[in-house]
DNA sequence: CATGAATGAGGCTTCATTCAT
DNA sequence: GATGAATGAAGCCTCATTCAT
């Protein structure tokens, strides 16, 4: 054997423990988010997170230096995961104004949440602005979830054109109506308050459109 | 001493003594506010909250069934007390039209939480629709809290005239302004994301006029 | 029942408690202490103290903030009880003088240690003058122990006459000694190190005599 | 090539792994030492020891059995390095009689201490004669080690002339003074107990003298 | 020889709640 | 009613050591 090809199969069997590591760290996340999703009203322990993902206690700190860094990185996976399906099953859709683009964005927002509810739960708890632009801003293996956003809001305050709002305002105006959104789907569909979110949905929709409408 | 005086005495006494209850029960959940509204970020246990009432540990259960009980209580009582603050001050302007009565609203909630920041953190945490309305629908000791909202809604709804929403709709867009308005608050205030609440606040107040003045 | 038999009856019962509180802070350090005398290399912990001692878990935490506290009481304890010890016996002693009476009280000490070499083996990793001191400094409750040593140094010295110190050198001497003898000790009779306590006892007393007789 | 020139080669390969293997040793014992004498108060871990030696974890274990064995042999070195410093410092002084050689040896040590207290502290938790002698008859390669020690200790003894101590105990004594000058080095270089090194030295000398001047 | 991922026992501490007094 | 000592489950995290690669 050459020295090329050992050098050749360290890289691969390197390659293959970094996969193993990723697969792990996964599973681990994985399990977490069913534990945490489950209708229990208190938090799963790393105890529970470990055995469920057939992983010895001590290795859930090989991966995380925390249990909060753990609870970020399911809200960050989660949002991620919401929002690139929106921006891509809007991106789809054509000859659509830009006002029409907004409100198919957060139909397709609270459609997915109210068929997962429990996911609507955790992140509720969780998320903020400042924990995404935090991490976001923190290191390169977010990039990828940095871009779904950024690409739905430049696109947006590009296409719309508004007398009432700058372009500042305007992403602005974006973050207000998500934030709007958030929390009366996060009412309607885990408390029916004050009624179910098909019926308020209407009425929301008007808002959006009042808001962008002028 | 005849009877009547007797009685009379007994039923004072009896007076006296549940006035000390409700006193020991006000003084808990004052102590607990504190601690609740301090800058930690580990919630008081019971004992912080019992020693700082002076009241011994055991006594505590005598008022509240558990411990969540009295952060419900708590929490009620801050919105309670934001509520009727801000209702309060709305109620004396004159000659302003429903839309700027709802914006100005809005305005004293905000203001009187960016004073109070650690409340406004507190109550975030905590606080929905659902947690409200199964507390006003429970017992009859919180029917002064109820009375607040419904004024101010029922108020509202009458004096304004709107082609958009019918008076059902208009309710609902209450609360859905509330929530955007809570949203954005919470965020710009703690997080100072995306920018400060003194500079968000004309967006935000734009886009309340975008809905209601349709 | 008058009210004077009543509030006796209560300071009664105050007294119980804390007779109860006092005895079973007693039992844990009488546990704690059976346990880190016990030839296991690792030492004790909280599981294994409380158990012993027939208290749950968190009730150690009622009469100890922290493991280490208990650690440094039962140092003390030990250390008192074994000043007292020989204190009590050298005082009994007529007719001898002074520098006899330090060597008996270094005697004395060092056959209890050999009686108890588990004892000493768990002094000698902990105590120290500074931690003496600091906790004689601290609060009442080491009074006892205070007047233990400043009744054996202080009588020592005036006692002494010596043309080579004056009375500040002379407390330093002894604490020399105690160091010196305590060091001897430790590795003879723990460690037969250089030779068994016996053996080196003689040329130990040489030394102090030398030491003293200047 | 010949045979022999491959031969040798070989055993120069052979050698120089010897020795990467030694150097790997050392590395590891130069990180453990650097980290046992920062003044953190808990010990380093095997993890942090071999990452500041660039090392694997489970390369450890192929030099030292056992975590202690690494710290028996720090001690060691350190205990080696002190002795071989002052034997040479003192060995070069002449005309002064066996008394003063002590004294200055003493005083050698005590303020190389006191010039690395973080190194004090660490050999004085770990350090006994038993250690040393356990050692110095396991193997062979802490021979260096031995010599420093007895030639110490021989030629005292054979210079010294005392009338109160015979050759075997003339030995023991040193170990007392050793002892005892270790004791209060440490209390006062540590703790400042009873007070400074510096101010206690000139009544520890006093006592030297004392013992050895009957 | 070297690696470092994996293990899992074990440690300390907190805290809501109970209950004898 | 009031007390506060007692409980013990539960939680998070560390770390020496092993072992497959």
């Amino acid at each position: 054997m050459t020295n090329g090809h050992k050098r050749r199969k360290r890289m691969n069997t390197i390659k293959k423990i970094e996969d193993k590591k990723a697969l792990k760290r996964a599973r681990i996340l994985e399990s977490a988010l069913e534990l945490y999703l489950a209708p229990t009203d208190s938090e799963p322990s790393v105890d529970q997170i470990t055995r469920k993902a057939n992983v010895a206690k001590g290795t859930f700190y090989l991966y995380f230096p925390d249990k909060s860094k753990l609870e970020e990185q399911l809200v960050i996976n989660i949002a991620n995961t919401l929002i690139h399906y929106a921006v891509d099953k809007v991106s789809t859709m054509e000859e659509i104004d830009a006002i029409d683009k907004v409100i198919r964005f957060t139909d397709i927002m609270i459609d997915y949440m109210d068929e997962r509810k429990a996911l609507l739960k955790f992140i509720q708890k969780k998320l903020s602005w400042g924990l995404y632009k935090e991490i976001l801003n923190s290191t390169e293996e977010f990039a990828e979830a940095k871009k779904g956003i950024d690409i739905l809001l430049s696109k947006f305050i590009e296409e719309f054109d508004s007398s009432a709002f700058n372009k500042q305002e305007l992403m602005h105006v974006m973050l207000i109506i998500i934030e709007m959104v958030n929390g009366v789907a996060y009412n309607s569909i885990i408390n029916n308050e004050p009624v179910g979110i098909r019926e308020i949905k209407p009425t929301l929709n008007k808002c959006i459109r009042g808001i962008l409408n002028q």
